[in-house]
DNA sequence: GCAGGATACTTCGACGTCGAATCTTTCGAC
DNA sequence: GTCGAAAGATTCGACGTCGAAGTATCCTGC
C-alpha cells in the first residue's frame, strides 16, 4: 500500500478533536506548507556551502531577472518585501562587490542597482544547486503527473488570485 | 481555454534567460509557495478582525492540539520554532489571560502552559475563520480532484522526507 | 515659474526570532 | 551519596524586516 507521510500523522492527530476537518483539504494545504519550508531549508544549506546566504542569492536572482539592473523598489516588489528592507541587502552586496549603486542620470531620486561581473558569476554558480532539490522531490512523479499537479495548482491559484471570499 | 495565473507570467518571464527551466516543476513549486503565502495573509487579516494575531492563534492552536496543556519545548517543536521564542509568546498570552503557567510538580525544571477557559474560547471562535479560505480556494477543484492533489503531494512529500540528495 | 503633491530611497525605532549563555534541576555512574 | 553530564526554561545580544518619518527630486496645474 501507499506510505503515510508526516502530514497524515498530523491530520490523524487533529481529526479526533476537529471531526469536520476535511483530510484532503487539510492534507493538501499542509503539504504545500511543509514542502515550501523544506525547499527553503535545503536551498539555505546548499547556498551556505558556496558562502552565500539565501537573502543574498534572492536579491541577486531578482536582479538577474531584470537583466542585471533594477531599482530598489523593483527589487522589493519582485521579492514582495518592503522597499526599506532592500537598502541593507544592497549594502551587504556592495561590500562583497556583487553589486554597484548607480545614480540614475535621468531621475536623480532613483538609484539603479547593477550586477557586477562577480555578482553575476556568483548567481550563475548558485543557480544550479537551488533547483536540484526541487527536481529531486518532484522526481517522485512522472512527467505527466507533474503536469497534472501543476495544472491542479493553477486552478487553485486562480481561485486565490480572484475575488476574495464573500462576506 | 484555461486561464493563465501569475505563476505562468513568472515562468514566461524566466524561460528566455533560463532555457532549461522545467515549467511544470517551477510552476508547481512556485504555486505552492504563492498559495502558502496567500493563505497566511488571509488568515492574518481574518484573525485581526477578532483581535487576535497569527502568532497568538498559532500558539493557542498548538496548545489545543496537545489537549490544552504542554511545555514550552513541546510548543516550540510543534511550531518548528526555537524554544527561546516561546517565552515571549506565552508572556503575551498570560497577559491576555488566555494561558496559565503551571510549574510541574513532578519535575521542577518544567513549566506547563495551560489554556484558560478564555483561551480555549478564543481559539474555538477563531477556528472557523482560519479554515474558510482554505476551503474556498480548494473549492475550485472537485472532491475527487482534491483527493488526487493531496495524493500527488503526499508522494512528493515522502520524497522530501526521505533520503537527502546524493552528493 | 512656482506651489503643492507625488515619487524614490534612506533612516529610525520597534518587534519577532534565533543561537549562545545562564541557571536550576534531574539523572546516571561509580 | 556525590559528582558530572544532560535537560528545561529563560535571558541576552544580534539580526532581519517593517511602517513611519525624513530628505531630495520630479511633475502638474495654474
Amino acid at each position: 500500500m501507499i506510505d503515510r507521510d508526516r502530514t497524515d500523522e498530523h491530520v490523524a492527530r487533529w481529526l479526533p478533536v476537529l471531526p469536520d476537518l476535511d483530510p484532503d483539504v487539510e492534507g493538501a494545504v499542509t503539504r504545500m506548507s511543509v514542502l515550501t519550508r523544506h525547499l527553503r531549508e535545503v536551498k539555505d544549506r546548499a547556498l551556505a556551502e558556496m558562502d552565500l546566504q539565501e537573502k543574498e542569492y534572492g536579491t541577486l536572482h531578482a536582479l538577474a531577472g531584470r537583466g542585471g539592473r533594477a531599482t530598489p523598489s523593483e527589487i522589493a516588489s519582485d521579492l514582495r518585501m518592503a522597499p526599506a528592507s532592500i537598502t541593507a541587502r544592497v549594502d551587504a552586496l556592495v561590500r562583497r562587490d556583487f553589486v554597484r549603486r548607480i545614480p540614475s542620470p535621468v531621475d536623480r531620486r532613483r538609484v539603479d542597482v547593477e550586477l557586477t561581473d562577480a555578482g553575476r558569476a556568483a548567481w550563475r554558480r548558485a543557480l544550479g544547486v537551488v533547483g536540484d532539490e526541487e527536481h529531486r522531490v518532484l522526481g517522485a512523479l512522472t512527467p505527466q503527473e507533474r503536469r497534472l499537479l501543476s495544472d491542479l495548482l493553477r486552478r487553485v491559484a486562480l481561485a486565490a488570485e480572484g475575488p476574495p471570499a464573500r462576506p
